[in-house]
RNA sequence: AGAUCAGUCCGGGCAAUUGCUCCUCUAAAAAAAUUGGAGGGGAGGAAAGUCCGAACUUCAUAGAACAGGGUGCCGGGUAACCCCCGGGAAAUAUAAGAGUAAUCUUAUGUUUACUGCUAGUGCCACAGAAAAUAUACUUCCCCGGUUUUUUUAAGACCGGGGUAAAGGUGAAAAGGCGGGGUAAAAGCCCACCGCUCUAAUGGUAACAUUGGAGGCAAGGUAAACCACACCUGAAGCAAGGUCAAAUAGAGAGGCUGCUUCCCGGCUUGUUUGGGAAUUAGAGUUGUUCGCUCGAUAGUCUCCGGGUAGACCGCUAGAUCCUGAUGGUAACAUCCGGACAAGAUAAAUAAUUGCCAUCCCGAUUUUUUUUGGGAUACAGAAUUCGGCUUAUAAGACUGAGCUAUUU
RNA sequence: GCGGGUGUAACUCAGUUGGUAGAGUAUCAGCUUCCCAAGUUGAAUGUCGCAGGUUCGAGCCCUGUCACCCGCU
C-alpha cells in the first residue's frame, strides 16, 4: 500500500455502511465550525485500518465548488493519515470516518485553497486519535 | 485613433513532486482477484437549463376514425424538428429627400406565434346619446302652433320631421381628405388615397404590377372558444437484458423421529422417570416384525423467485479533420486521413516554480528593472441534431458616430 | 440522470368568461376594564418571484428565466 495513496479499498461505498455510521456513530466538528465529522470504532482482528468517505451538501455550492472542496478534503486526509493508520495497527481497531461540511459555503469561499481545508481536517483526525 | 452596436473565433502554456481512474503488455506455477513494473488515454463551448426533435429499448397495437396534444406567409435543407438557409409581406429605428403640416419616398439595420373574426359563438369595464341588428344628448336645418317686441321679421316655448357635418366620452364612434351639392346634410356626385371583388402579366410559390367593376356593405379581439390544413401510440438507460449471495417459501425429493391416558419430579417445558390401556393414523397380513401411503417435526438437496451485488447496454458514430466539386446559402457528394473520457457515495486533481496576457504602484527621458494583484462561466453520467441562458481577458469582420492629420 | 409541481400582505391561503387584489392570524390605535386577557370598532401593510410579448387593459393568456419542493435506485 502506498504511503501517501488513497484507493478504492480505503472508501466507503455501500449504503449501509453509512446508514450505521450516521445512526451509531459519533459527531464531532472543527474549532471554526467549517467541517464537520461523522465516525464509528469498532475491534477488528484481522483487517485493521481506516475507511473513509467524503459528502458535501447540494445547498453549500455548485458542482465544480463541490467537487473541488471534496478534493481538498480526500487531499488533506491523503497526506496528514499514517499516524491514525499505524494507532489502529497497533490496538486492532477498525475507524470509519464520513467527512462533511459545517458552515462551509460558496459565498464566503469563492475560491478555494488547500490552505483553507487543511486546518480542520487535521484538527478532527488529532480528536480521532485521542478517543482510540 | 477612440468609444458604441451587431456577428464570428478563442477559452492560457511548460516542468517537478505526490495522487485518482480506464485500457494494453508483463512478473508473482495456471485461472480469477490483488500487488509490482512499463506504455498509452482522461471534461465543455456551453458538459448547464431539460425547452424541442431523433436514434435505441420495453410495453401496447388488424385497420380506420374520433378525442387529446402540437405546428401555422412561401420555397428549400435535414434522419427529424417549435431548428437552419433563401425569398415575400408587415411593423419599427436611424439618416437623407419631398411637403406648411399630417405624412410619403429612398437607403441601411432590427423584429415578427405572419392561416381565418366575408363559418358560427363569446367578450369590449369605467366614461359616453350610442360599443355593433346603430342610436339621437347638446348643436344644425325645415314645417306647424302659442307668445313677446312698433311691422316685415326675429327671439322664446311646444309638437312633427330631416341629418350624422360639429361638440363632448373613450383604447376604439361605422372609410379619409378636398371640391361640388343642399334648407341643413349625407359616396348623394366627382378627383386622389384606402377597402372589397375581378381580369391580365411576371414569379415554382408567398406575392408584386397594371387594368376594370363595386359604391362603403366589412370596428377590435383567435398568445377567446372555435374552424381549416398538416403532424402525432405510451414510457424512458433508474429503459431493458444476463448472472445471482442472504432471507422468506407457496413447490419437489432424500434421511431421521413419531399412538393415547394417568401419576410424580422441577428447569413449568409437549422435558424426563414410572405405570396403565392394546380399539393404538390408514393399508398389506392369520399375528408380529417389516414395507408402503399419509400427517407432523428436524435436517440436507433441488426448484422457482429475483433483493444486495456483479456484468452487458457503454461508447466507431446521422463521428471528427483536410481538400475538391455542386449550390446564392443552409447543405449534399466524393478522395484522403484519424480513433478521440467512460466513472458509478461517482476519476480527470493538489502543491511549488518559470513563462504568457491584463491591471495598479515605484524607478527611468524612453527602453528596461522591480513589487503586488487578476485570469471568467462552469464539471461528462445512453448517444446525437438544435434552441435558450451564463461567460474574464483577448483576436477578427462589418456599420454608422466622434476627434486629429493630409 | 429522468419525471412532476409551487411562487399573491410579516405568516397560512382564496382569487375563471382578462376590467380599480381579498380572508384568517399577527401588528398598531380607539372602546370596554381598577389593570390584564377575551370581546368589539377601525387602520396600515402588496413591483402578484423576475424579464419580455399579445391586448385599449394581464395576478389571470403566451414565451423565456430564477428560486424552492416532491417522486423514481
Amino acid at each position: 500500500m502506498k504511503k501517501y495513496g488513497l484507493s478504492a479499498q480505503e472508501k466507503i461505498k455501500s449504503r449501509k455502511e453509512f446508514e450505521t455510521i450516521y445512526q451509531l456513530g459519533k459527531t464531532i466538528h472543527s474549532s471554526n465550525n467549517t467541517i464537520k465529522a461523522n465516525y464509528i470504532v469498532d475491534i477488528e482482528e484481522q483487517y485493521p485500518g481506516v475507511e473513509i468517505a467524503v459528502a458535501v451538501s447540494r445547498k453549500s455550492g455548485n458542482a465544480v465548488w463541490r467537487n473541488k472542496l471534496k478534493r481538498l478534503l480526500r487531499e488533506s486526509y491523503r497526506i496528514n493519515k499514517t499516524d491514525l493508520l499505524n494507532l489502529c495497527s497497533v490496538n486492532n481497531k477498525k475507524v470509519r470516518v464520513v467527512f462533511s461540511t459545517g458552515t462551509f459555503n460558496q459565498r464566503e469561499y469563492k475560491k478555494l485553497k488547500l490552505n483553507d481545508v487543511l486546518p480542520g481536517v487535521i484538527e478532527i483526525i488529532e480528536m480521532i486519535k485521542g478517543s482510540i
